[in-house]
DNA sequence: AAGATTCGTGCATACCTATGCAATGCAGTC
DNA sequence: GACTGCATTGCATAGGTATGCACGAATCTT
């Protein structure tokens, strides 16, 4: 009956005149079988060019190695990286990935039964989208989820994100430490939870110190941020000072001003959020907060992995400290003028 | 003995007191079901929130559903935009992405096994390496192999690639007609195909008008660009037309030319060659060759998709041709002097 | 030397779905 | 009324691996 088929543990006993069980025995390096038939099997396996079948072997153990990633801004030039850093991290640790993309418009929970089907043995779900109940359901029926820099409020499931609020406190501290007076905002997308807590963070620090912050909406793109700025500097009191949801934003906001003709760095200051690649350019250089991506995938890959071992599910929330990069888009001198000062204090994240 | 496990069609069965083999055909819409048996089986599956068990169906017809995808530079903007659109096509045609990454000092090769193991319907490897007999083995074992954007030089396994070398002679008859006089390759990884042949395309060209081109080496990313540029523009005899393998490394290469001082679309004209986002940002203008991204993805399931299900392998080389963008950085007249004169060609593709 | 222990292996079964074939019941036909 | 044919369902098994339990053989104990 055996035939095209690639070989199966089963042709290894056969030829061997062995049980099959011995064979799996062998191959799992198994003490109690004697060191000369675990030679034997293994050097067989190795001429023959056996390769175990995952799927059979999952059937029995109940274990997939499976891991989902949900991403839906693969395009944004943050999440290849963070993409492409886990699928490594996982490889390594001895877990596969199966890669699930969501765009907008599409809902996430649709991607439910699928993920399911496969029997995954957990989930991260790296898209930015706030509404779905997947996970939830996900966990009602065992299967650990970590939600990557985004979190939900029903704090039923755990994530890792970046602290988005103390990282738009530490941009706002920045800003006023040198002396900037008019404040602004480019949003990201609204729905999302790092859009608000930037946001949050960096709004609350600014109206403590008795500013008001001047916004206007985005989507966390670079045509958004281009736009945006185009606003901001159309009326007669443009800002001089304005934090963008993420990098991609503010590069198209500075675009934006250069075609103006407003100096940036000098006449506007402009900080963004993440610090990918681009924002170190030399013709951007832009002043921003990096992300602790390898921090937080250690951290994520850490509570996922012990959740699926321990079989222990529950919510786990983990902020992690972002930094401020100092490039060249934010003014370096105090403006020898009275505005509003407030004490200096370049860094404070509580 | 059932108890923790999620519901399979055994138990859908038990339930309603028919054999599983009536509920797995009632579940798949099986014609000689009775209507009214269906409907039970359907409403119960429903209510219960029944999903199959993708491994034990896998086990069962011999087909995962599942598609490999292999990538070894997420991070490379180009990327990320293919990947995206490749799992989401394979999403809506009923495929999973099972993803595979590798960094470029780890062996290709050595994903084979776990390829294997995960019995993937097909594969596509859209990573710039060339050395890997990888394909040759799947192919060998009957699972269908694409290359993306590569090609192998034993022309054992199908391959869809933009035709770069086409994109060569693109550019180099673009700058050629704009009497541009001392010319430059800025490279890409020596061992990949891409880099080949559009080199290949652009020297043959110009050396064919009476060109030479002064070569310097690179790896498509941005610092070697950069770096690149620097070399070039030390000399005394700096080149006035500057072909990158890649637009990230074009990139580089005029914010190196910009730190000097140097006019990029004026003293020096540059084109680069995928057409990311990036290109287009107000910065760079950069003039560059499109890669037929949505055109190669369909070719590439076609191919992939047509072997699969028609048990064919064999060789499918597919060379798309790519188009010239203008924007501007290259200079738009013609110098008004002596350089050798070619007729002006703008399209040529043959 | 007889009983106790350890070692090495095999048997049998679970895991879950799909499917070829047999069986049942029922309507229709002459 | 026996027979043909069709509609519907069930039985049995394949698919490949892991693993609990049992069994025989070899080693050890006193």
């Amino acid at each position: 009956m055996r035939s095209a088929g690639r070989v199966t543990s089963v042709d290894l006993a056969q030829t061997l005149g062995i049980a099959q069980s011995t064979v799996s025995r062998a191959l799992s390096n198994d003490t109690r079988i004697a060191v000369k038939t675990r030679e034997k099997v293994q050097a067989l396996a190795l001429e023959l060019g056996y390769t175990p079948n995952a799927f059979a072997r999952s059937l029995s153990t109940q274990q997939s190695k499976l891991i989902g990633i949900v991403m839906s801004e693969m395009t944004s030039p943050f999440y290849p990286f963070v993409l492409e850093k886990l699928t490594s991290r996982l490889h390594d640790l001895g877990w596969r990935v199966l890669l699930f993309s969501t765009d907008s418009d599409h809902d996430v929970d649709d991607l439910l039964p699928l993920v399911m089907e496969y029997q995954c043995d957990g989930l991260i779900i790296a898209s930015a989208n706030l509404s779905s109940h997947m996970s939830e359901t996900l966990e009602r029926h065992g299967t650990p989820v970590v939600l990557f820099n985004r979190y939900s409020s029903d704090a039923s499931s755990s994530a890792v994100c970046c602290d988005n609020r103390g990282g738009g406190r530490l941009v706002a501290d920045h800003l006023l430490s040198l002396g900037h007076e008019r404040y602004a905002y480019i949003a990201g997308r609204e729905n999302t939870s790092t859009n608000r807590d930037r946001e949050l963070g960096y709004t609350a620090r600014l109206e403590a110190a008795g500013f008001a912050v001047r916004r206007e909406t985005g989507n966390f793109t670079y045509e958004a941020g281009f736009a945006a700025m185009e606003r901001l500097l159309s009326g007669s009191d443009a800002p001089d000072a304005v934090f963008c949801a993420n990098d991609i934003t503010a590069i198209g906001a500075i675009d934006a001003a250069r075609e103006r003709g407003v100096i940036v760095g000098t006449q506007v200051s402009v900080i963004g959020f993440d610090d990918i690649p681009m924002a170190a350019w030399g013709a951007y250089k832009l002043t921003t907060v990096r992300q602790p991506v390898a921090a937080m995938i250690d951290s994520s890959l850490e509570i996922l992995i012990g959740a699926i071992e321990n079989h222990v599910l529950g919510s786990n929330l983990r902020f992690i400290p972002g930094s401020l990069v100092e490039r060249g888009s934010v003014r370096s001198e105090p403006k020898a003028n009275a505005g509003k000062r407030r004490k200096a204090k370049g860094k404070s994240d509580e």
